[in-house]
DNA sequence: AATGAATGAGAATTCATTCAT
DNA sequence: CATGAATGAATTCTCATTCAT
């Protein structure tokens, strides 16, 4: 039994350091392309940076084009894992729903180096189909359609008094892509409290009457 | 007289020309730039677009950096051009303005090739912090600054239930930005239409009760 | 007994399996090599095709090199095999070992992959003086030297009646290498009948009156 | 007349300059690939030998492979020059014709470096189908049908008393063939009077008999 | 001023060779 | 012994920049 493990736990541990190996790529090439871009960035830089040889990261991927595409569907996959579980929960008035969407985007998204993910594909995915048509897929078209669905629910409620939202599910992220954009690109040149505009967001869609002074 | 003149004329001939010059290859450029980004667009190519020889461009600019810049920066420069008179005329309700203000994007920027720079600047916006400063100083803080003004004449009036937009006339822009990107890359995916979106966003924002239904 | 012969039978074994395998890769290397000639070879290419690693090349080849020269060379050494028998039978008139010589040749050569040796010693043999040299040794000199000695006893019988072949037995190769090239560069753009282009040239050797018909 | 001129000339100095650096790479070129062979050539030796950059040879040709092909067509290009005129005289017996053919290979090629031109068709030929298509158009089937035609001639002057030239034109130049590859490849080895072997092979063909005695 | 030929640093990619397993 | 993953030197090709004309 033991004799038969062992082979195996060696193999094991060689595919196991290959994967290691092969994240490391990913990882350092997501730095880089999205430092960069996909353009800029040079092949030497990622393996340097995943501490790997020049020619190592043709093991795993056939050229750059390869390397980028996958680096980024990599990057996109994880993003929505646990949205769906936050939509499905029966507990929840649409005003915490969306409440607590926002605190999702916040800690998962904005705060993360996966908010460069956003920038990439604005960037690149006219360039690369793939990635935008990927993207649309894993990401848009199952965002719109979780918040469609709760839209529904909620206006059956009578918790949502505009149809706005299920029309065009889009004006939900509208404030979260601001709110990437403004912290990747403008954060220098002036603050935004995206936290707070997202909370005046919500309760523009709820219909929420507001005069600036604290909620009674 | 005529001694005098003629020199004077030729070289105002010779002015124009180079401008014409100037302008021909940040034409060019603009197209190149956005169509490719930064870093894989050839000067090459822009020089032979432009109709003049490579080493022109280095006549009127330092580097393709310094190419890119004023590129930007000009095509940048007129697209508030008439952005504040739509906003000063004393006419109009703040409904009216937002819809003239969506009906001014839509053929303005959506609809043209100025949609790009929109695009230009989040891609190279943090690499570019020349051109993210002036972006923010020209269109973003007049843009914001616009609307704040308008907002406070709105809700002094009691045309505007919600402060929302008073502290984040940045909302305004939110569904045009989404439309600029879902135009650019996601349009292949699912046509979205724009203008009934920023319709209903327009909604939203005015507080207009609404079930889908045309307005009575 | 047992216990003192298994070593044995099982280092027989092993070196027989040892034996198979570098065969295998100088076979494999050989089609390589005629293929593609010695730069645009790759090792992985005939470690794939030998099915051993690319490492083990590197078990029985010093190197590249080493391997191509070892490669040719055991290529070239059966060549002349039977040559000598054929040149050696007594019962045979000049003529009559002429034509064997050239069904030989046609057999053994000029339809098998063995034409392509002649060509990479043309190709790669200023670059690899050894193999230049022993392909001279081996094949050239060995050749040149029976028929050197047939001519003579043909002369000394009057079968011929040119010293020519006797002066220059290369002569009689000649034709043979206008038909390998022939075959291996040209045949696409031109056919070639070889064995007939090989029969009016021993006719000539021979001194044989022709006027193209049939001889009687 | 002369401030016409002016520019005409300074182009025309450009012209001529472009047109010796082309050639420099050209014979560079030439060069590396009959001594190294297509693969092994580095482009860099070339672009040193020719006394230009590296990149300017990507000014004149559009890869290594282009390089090669107009290398190879180029060198051969005017192998055949005056062949036509020396089969054309009329005043020439047919044996004259055949002496004065050997002497124009050797001093035109077999002494030349243009000898290297047919061990690179023989190396690369099947490798690069557009050589050994030019080569057979304008160098092999316009020999052939020279000889074939002088051939024609020299029977019906009953100058030949064999076919086999008419039949088989290559074996005119199975010889100088073998000369070629002796020189390249065996001089070392074994010297080889190719001279004396191209005499004594028209003999052969010219029916003239021989003992190896001087001729009377 | 304008040109565009020439440059050469720089980047992607390949592949002979090594070496830990 | 045999493997094949990893290496990095070497090579092709590109393109921003320069400069003689």
């Amino acid at each position: 039994m033991s004799t038969l493990e062992t082979p195996k736990r060696v193999a094991g541990k060689r595919v196991r350091e290959q994967e290691r190996r092969r994240q490391a790529i990913l990882d350092a090439a997501f730095v880089q392309f999205t430092n960069e871009g996909f353009a800029a960035t040079r092949l030497d830089a990622v393996a340097e940076a995943a501490g790997v040889a020049k020619g190592t990261i043709y093991l795993f991927f056939k050229d750059k084009e390869d390397l980028f595409e996958k680096t980024v569907l990599a990057a996109i996959g994880p993003t929505l894992s646990n949205l769906d579980s936050v939509v499905e929960r029966n507990d929840l008035s649409f005003a915490q729903l969306l409440a607590q969407l926002s605190e999702l985007f916040r800690r998962e998204i904005l705060l993360t180096r996966r908010r460069e993910i956003v920038r990439l594909v604005i960037s690149e995915g006219s360039r690369f189909p793939r990635i935008a048509e990927f993207y649309h897929r894993e990401v848009i078209s199952r965002g719109l359609s979780l918040i469609r669905k709760a839209a529904q629910r909620a206006q059956a409620n009578g918790e949502l008094p505009s149809d706005a939202l299920l029309r065009f599910p889009q004006l939900l992220f509208a404030p979260m892509l601001i709110g990437i954009i403004w912290t990747s690109v403008f954060s220098q040149q002036e603050p935004l409290d995206v936290e707070a505009m997202l909370a005046a967001h919500r309760d523009l869609l709820l219909g929420v009457p507001h005069d600036g002074r604290a909620k009674p």
